[in-house]
DNA sequence: ACAAAATGTAATATATAATTGACATTTTGT
DNA sequence: ACAAAATGTCAATTATATATTACATTTTGT
């Protein structure tokens, strides 16, 4: 289960994974993992993430 | 910071937060932590609780 | 083709989410 | 008024999100 909406936001945001991190205080691991799946984010990060790019909760980690 | 949205979510719900942290498989106090605030819950649990609430993760966790 | 930037991933360490058990207070139903 | 249910909160422990360091691979620009 990758975080392919989330991907797509930061690529059409043009930012690296790096810049994201940078912007929401984390490290480029921690982006990596996210995008990549299998990973548990918390609400903060999450949040913080939705607000660097643009989006809501629901845009980038809601899944049915 | 407390969270009021979920609070009323879970109340309008008539759920008691046992039955809540039942439902979503956590313990009463992690959800008695999050609607008193100064928490940061993980993705999982915050999509779990919007579920069982049947409400979104804008609808009970987004913040501006 | 080449260098630089970006990405994927691993091992170990640290911070903190979540558990467990317990008790006090508040709320609700009768 | 009373008992039962629900809630608030604390201390100590366990599980896991995130950091750190490091290296390999892929992508991008020139």
């Amino acid at each position: 289960m990758k975080n392919k909406k989330m991907k797509i936001a930061r690529v059409e945001a043009d930012v690296s994974q790096e810049k994201l991190a940078d912007l929401v205080g984390v490290t480029r691991q921690t982006i990596n993992l996210i995008e990549a799946g299998n990973y548990n984010p918390t609400l903060k990060l999450c949040t913080a993430i939705c607000k660097a790019l643009n989006k809501t909760l629901d845009d980038l980690f809601w899944e049915e």
